[in-house]
DNA sequence: TTCTCTTCGCGTCACGTAAA
DNA sequence: TTTACGTGACGCGAAGAGAA
C-alpha cells in the first residue's frame, strides 16, 4: 500500500535510530516503554548501548545486508519544526511566545514541498489547485462549468458549456427574463478570470474562482448566495456600481469601501478554503510519515533483537 | 423521537511575512 | 511603507452518533 516507506526509510532513519525530536509511539506501547537504543559505530566495532545501560561491543560480526534500514547508504537530515511538536505541559504563560512561533511558522505548500525533496515520495502541494479552475491563459476558448447557481433568494442561474448563461433571475431584472451571456476574455484579467457581458447590457458579470462579481449599472448593492451543484459551498455575489451611475462622493467613498470590503472577504474566503485544504493534506502527509517511522521503529527493534541473538549465541 | 455531544467545514478577523 | 497573501483563532451551523 504504502510505496513510499522504503524511500522515506533512509530520510529518517537517524530520528528514529537515536530516539530523534520526534515523539512516537509505538504499536508495541508507549516511547517509554519501548526500548531506546544508540548505536555508535567506530572504526571496526560497534557499540550497542541498551535500554538498561548495558553496552555491547560488537565487532563486525555480520554485515547487515542492503536492505537493512541500518545500512542506510544516505542518511538525510530531515528537518523537524519544533513547533509541530505538542508539548501537553505548555503553561499558560508560554501561550504568547507559542503564538509568536506559530504565526511564524512557514506555510504549509513550504512544509510539504521541503518535506517531499527529503523524499520524493510526498506529494507536493501543486502551486495552484488546477482542478476546478480555467486555464484561461492558456487556452483562448474558455470552458465555463456547466453548474446551476442559486442564489440566496432561490433564484437561478444556468451556466451552459457553450458560453452561453441563461439567466431567469429577478437578481439581474435589467437583463429582463431570460437572456444570454457572452463570454469574453478580459487581456487584463487574472489568468482564471472571465469576464461575462449581458447582451446590450452594460452589466458585467466577473467570474473568478467559482466566485461571480456582478457590475450592475443600477440599484442596490445585494449580496447574492449562490449554490454550485457540484459542491456544497456556498459562493457570494457582489453586486458593486458602476463607476458611471454614482450620487456623491460620499456616497461613492463609501460604495467603494464596501466594494473592497466585499472583495477583500471573498479573496480570503477563498484563501482560508486553501489553506484548509492544505492543511488537511499536511496533517494527512504527516500520519503518513508517523506510520512510516512507526514501521521502521518496529523493523529496528526486531533487527536489534536478531543481532543480540546472533552475538549471544556467538559468545556461549 | 428527541436531546446532547462531537466533528467538520465555513466565514471572518487579526496578525505576521514577503514582495512591490 | 503599502499591499497581498497565508494562517491561527474564534464562533456558527449542519450532520452524524449515541443515549434516554
Amino acid at each position: 500500500m504504502d510505496t513510499s516507506v522504503s524511500s522515506q526509510l533512509d530520510s529518517s532513519l537517524q530520528d528514529s535510530a537515536t530516539g530523534g525530536e520526534e515523539n512516537l509511539s509505538d504499536s508495541n506501547g508507549s516511547p517509554s516503554s519501548s526500548p531506546q537504543v544508540s548505536l555508535e559505530t567506530e572504526s571496526t566495532v560497534t557499540v550497542v548501548q541498551l535500554p538498561d545501560g548495558q553496552t555491547l561491543p560488537i565487532q563486525r560480526v555480520i554485515q547487515a545486508p542492503q536492505t537493512s534500514v541500518i545500512q542506510a547508504p544516505q542518511v538525510q537530515n530531515v528537518q523537524i519544526t519544533p513547533e509541530i511538536k505538542l508539548d501537553g505541559e505548555q503553561s499558560v504563560a508560554d501561550t504568547q511566545k507559542r503564538r509568536e512561533i506559530l504565526s511564524r511558522r512557514p506555510s504549509y505548500r513550504k512544509i510539504l514541498n521541503e518535506l517531499s525533496s527529503d523524499s520524493p515520495a510526498v506529494a507536493k502541494i501543486e502551486e495552484e489547485t488546477a482542478e476546478d479552475e480555467v486555464p484561461a491563459s492558456s487556452s483562448p476558448s474558455i470552458s465555463v462549468p456547466n453548474s446551476i447557481y442559486q442564489s440566496s433568494s432561490g433564484q437561478y442561474i444556468a451556466v451552459t458549456q457553450d458560453r452561453g448563461i441563461p439567466l431567469t433571475s429577478p437578481a439581474v431584472e435589467a437583463l429582463h427574463g431570460v437572456q444570454t451571456l457572452t463570454v469574453t476574455n478580459s487581456p487584463t484579467s487574472q489568468p482564471t478570470a472571465t469576464f461575462l457581458q449581458a447582451g446590450e447590457s452594460p452589466q458585467q458579470f466577473y467570474i473568478h474562482g467559482g466566485q461571480v462579481l456582478i457590475q450592475a449599472a443600477t440599484g442596490d448593492i445585494p449580496a447574492y448566495q449562490l449554490r454550485s451543484p457540484n459542491s456544497s459551498l456556498a459562493q457570494s455575489i457582489v453586486l458593486a456600481e458602476s463607476p458611471s451611475n454614482m450620487q456623491s462622493p460620499s456616497s461613492q467613498h463609501a460604495e467603494e469601501i464596501t466594494r473592497k470590503r466585499e472583495v477583500r472577504l471573498m479573496k480570503n474566503r477563498e484563501a482560508a478554503r486553501e489553506c484548509r485544504r492544505k492543511k488537511k493534506e499536511y496533517v494527512k502527509c504527516l500520519e503518513n510519515r508517523v506510520a512510516v517511522l512507526e514501521n521502521q521503529n518496529k523493523t529496528l527493534i526486531e533487527e536489534l533483537k536478531a543481532l543480540k541473538d546472533i552475538y549471544c549465541h556467538k559468545a556461549e
